[in-house]
DNA sequence: GTCCCTATACTCGGATAGCAAGTGTCCGAGTATAGGCGG
DNA sequence: CCGCCTATACTCGGACACTTGCTATCCGAGTATAGGGAC
């Protein structure tokens, strides 16, 4: 089980663009140059969260990206799934219905396996705990906690790349 | 994110040896046999659920695997870790030390990332959902409210595979 | 009849190919801007 | 001086190679069993 990089960059990437002033917005070589991430693959993932209706993209000269909807209502959960797709992690493939049960009409199971339900109700868990955090949540955790200097540091370049 | 198949025939594995009258024992190629699924492969994930000292393996001739510890103290995290591994679906990269923020020393990123946080909190909610799932649970679901016809027929090619 | 020995057949275990999905990259279509031109 | 037009430069969007890890398979090492033979 494995969650690809582009997760972390797309939150990256929503965090920052919450922190711009403004209705401002990016373009995906600056998101790309902020992180020290491949910009062209960056783009593809940034196409995903666009899809998904969680960035908007802005064409032309100036262009660039911006969150489509206020921080406040952006959940982790909703990046994740908008990279990642929306089909469960584990997926049951029915196998008890083979090898002896072969053949026997489907009728006979009726209620969904117990080990699919298990591992249903884990990512139920995991889902409802990524809910419980918005985009705004991070902003206001970089705000409090994080170090005076390095804000320092993000907030000249930004400057620079806003002109 | 994708948990492999053989995750799902781990645990059904476990389950069907649970279920075996005393102290019986059943090969690779029976449980293959029994779930529809490929003996070579099945077995490679067999021997990460013996390393993990989830099953025991027995040699020889009327050799095969059970269970090495009781059901009831089986859970599912110990089958999908032993199976998937232990490290984390998210791992932080530390892109938050990248782009502009390169060459700043490391003491000033004390408190880890709030975005790493915030997975892992989602992937512990996930693992204690797992754990709060054990092996006889799954033996009493079967028991309890999988149908007597497809318990008979699982029943009779048991016993026509423990002769 | 009992014990021992040997050959066998079956088991697990690790080393070896194939494939799909994620990873990384590129170039083309489209648009807001900046400058130049005419009025 | 103001408005319009055009060329430009920059943006996003989708189509194209590559690498890692999962999928699938095979053959060799080891052992309990079954049978036969000697006592």
């Amino acid at each position: 089980m494995k969650i690809g990089d582009g997760v972390e960059w797309a939150i990256h990437c929503c965090a920052a663009l919450a922190g711009l002033p403004g209705d401002g917005s990016l373009p995906a070589a600056k998101l790309a140059e902020l992180h020290g991430v491949p910009a062209a693959y960056l783009a593809k993932h940034l196409q995903a969260l666009a899809a998904a209706g969680i960035v908007q993209a802005l064409p032309g000269r100036r262009g660039g990206y911006r969150l489509a909807r206020p921080a406040e209502e952006l959940t982790l959960l909703e990046i994740v799934t908008a990279v990642e797709g929306d089909e469960p992690a584990f997926r049951c493939t029915e196998i008890r219905r083979r090898g002896p049960c072969k053949g026997l009409p489907a009728s006979l199971f009726p209620a969904p396996c117990a080990i699919a339900s298990a591992m249903a109700r884990a990512e139920a868990a995991w889902r409802r705990e990524l809910q419980a955090t918005s985009v705004a949540d991070l902003v206001r955790h970089v705000e409090r906690h994080v170090d005076p200097r390095v804000r320092r540091r993000v907030g000249d370049w930004l400057d620079s790349a806003l002109s």
